[in-house]
DNA sequence: TGGATTGCGATGCACTCGTATTGCAACTGG
DNA sequence: CCAGTTGCAATACGAGTGCATCGCAATCCA
């Protein structure tokens, strides 16, 4: 067995090099010519780690959503331990909201595999358990045990993200929207030291 | 001045092919060619009525705001004068959502759109002036007028939108999200006949 | 009735696309 | 040391793209 070569890290290497492309130009624009371009390798090269384009695509999305189970992973982890429920929820969904010019790139190339998988509905599955699983934590640890409120505290999460990506909402605005709605579900009293 | 033909009526029709092709196949399928057969007619003739594509993709996406504008009216139309504010809200909001086979036709497409402008910033300043329209009253009919209450239910919205054309969310769970949040904006007492 | 002007179909052009195929260099296990 | 496997570059191919161009038919104003 010749030449080890890590398929792993050159796999993630050309998924970086698409998310690039789709962060500024749009999922469109991803073509196997492009991503090896800014990749820097050649295109058969991109072809050789992934036989055709939606294997890359499938690829790309995995990476996606492992990128932000690891962004909330790690803004909770910077909490401690037994974190009072409202801060731990603030600090989930802003570790998700797309709010400085970084996460930005991110959310606009998780907004272009939404669209993408309206119409390829061949990975909905795994973002649908996404989504459930999310809501039944949320509904776990709302004070009212809310199914529908938890179901509208994750939508307003993604309406956020969109208008945020849209330009539509500021930073500001969008952390001012989800704090009202804190303060709606866990009773008016702010118990976080927010602005 | 020979041959007097409706150019709105052919641009609306081919708009309204593209509208289809989007719904079903993405905005990626979108293409001179696609939306002409579709709309049954030749390629030079879409040709004809936009002379760039960007040109027909721009009215294309006037052509969905207006309708969703329509949607609004005609459902808050239907309630007759001076509605209490909060069925009034949950019919403009309802109207808004892809919650039948129908209407998440132009869901898909309004997704589409969005992560289109997403990248191509030239049409975001209109949508914006939507979405500050409508923040502004929703804020103005809130009873406690809070802005950030105002955009965390249109963020709501929103996102109710995106999980119902992924599938993440039912109708009834999206509904029961929205009344969800109703009360807790109107202080928890019911006011409409919901099921 | 006769230009003039418009509507629109047809064709061509220069690209880009995804994929299949080929060839060769590099490396490693025996 | 060399056979064999693997990594990767290059190329070719057919299909599809947006757009420019041409040509002709239909129509209206004079």
């Amino acid at each position: 067995m010749p030449k080890k070569v890590d398929h792993q890290q050159r796999r993630t290497l050309i998924a970086d090099a698409l998310m690039r492309v789709a962060a500024d130009q749009g999922l469109e624009a991803v073509s196997l010519r492009h991503v090896a371009t800014e990749a820097g390798v050649s295109a058969g090269m991109v072809q050789h780690y992934f036989g055709t384009k939606d294997e890359m695509m499938a690829f790309a999305l995995s990476v996606v959503r492992e990128r932000s189970q690891i962004r909330v992973t790690e803004a909770v982890a910077g909490l401690g331990e037994n974190p009072p429920p409202r801060l731990l929820l603030r600090t989930m969904i802003a570790a998700l909201l797309p709010l400085d010019e970084h996460t930005r790139d991110d959310g606009r190339v998780a907004l272009a595999f939404l669209a993408y998988t309206a119409v390829r509905p061949s990975a909905a599955p795994s973002l649908r358990e996404d989504t459930a699983q999310f809501t039944a934590f949320i509904a776990s640890i709302l004070p009212t045990n809310d199914a529908a409120a938890a179901a509208g505290l994750l939508a307003l999460m993604e309406g956020l993200g969109v208008y945020l990506l849209g330009g539509q909402y500021t930073a500001e605005q969008a952390l001012d929207a989800l704090d009202a709605q804190l303060d709606l579900l866990f009773g008016g009293t702010r118990t976080t030291d927010e602005p």
